[in-house]
DNA sequence: TTGAGTGCAAAACATTTGCACTGAT
DNA sequence: ATCAGTGCAAATGTTTTGCACTCAA
């Protein structure tokens, strides 16, 4: 655990949402001027195979890096990128019976799944982002 | 619908997977050699919002696109980046429900959710990817 | 004839990597 | 003194874009 590492950490737990490599690039900047992308990036992906971050891709680009590693969902705004952790508990029962069907229709091993809930956060709506969506237009945007 | 929009679209359809821009070029390619990879890159843009066709993003670098545009779920293998469609219905009435539940306490307005089973493949199971895997390493792969 | 759409090449962007150097042990 | 880890810069891979040209209506 390098000072580097330490402090990568540090800022990805207070971020409370969750941060590009960029955006954790930027705050850990502020603490260490001559650190660099490279080593943000690498020591992301040491956190990651360590278990102590989670590394997310979704409805979005880019990476994005979230502090908690138990099981949880989330939702996208998907004008601003915005992600949010989902404030409900994981639907336990009814998906992992359905992993189970799926692992064994498919011949797949089975061993996880992430929900991602859609939509636009409250600041694009109150930018009336989704004012021209039709529920057709709605719908692909999903 | 021009000559090479209807191309893309019989190909993508006949793929019989969710294949990434640049397989799709592979094959139309095949069909007429002059096309370019912005064309392709274009025409799946317009594709996706006439809602034609879906892009798909999860667990994996590039995108994908998906001929079915009605909702379904999908299973990708964390080897070897295999996507197939989840053989299973929608959960609909308990995710609905949740979609609610998250959208009351986010203030987002919710219109959707992804569900992405994670797992092995069964060429790569074969190949025995999974073996060294500990349970909390399969977790923090998914 | 004309402009929506194309082909081509360059740009943009996120991420990874090679390499010489540094600093904690 | 050593070498795992860093900073820097270049490379990589995917997606987007500017622009001149083409071809179907």
């Amino acid at each position: 655990m390098t000072k580097q590492r330490k402090v990568i950490l540090e800022e990805l737990r207070k971020h409370g949402s969750h941060p590009t490599a960029d955006q954790i690039f930027e705050k850990v900047r502020k603490r260490l001027p001559r650190i660099s992308l490279g080593t943000i990036y690498r020591n992301l992906d040491l956190l990651v195979s360590e278990g102590l971050i989670r590394r997310l891709r979704g409805d979005y680009p880019q990476m994005r890096f979230d502090p908690r590693t138990d099981e949880h969902y989330h939702i996208t705004c998907l004008n601003c990128g915005r992600i949010e952790d989902a404030p409900v508990e994981p639907l336990h029962d009814p998906i992992k019976n359905l992993e189970n069907v799926v692992g064994h229709l498919t011949k797949y091993g089975v061993f996880g799944h992430k929900l991602e809930f859609v939509g636009f956060c409250s600041e694009c709506l109150k930018k009336g982002v989704a004012k021209g969506l039709s529920p057709e237009a709605k719908e692909m945007a999903s």
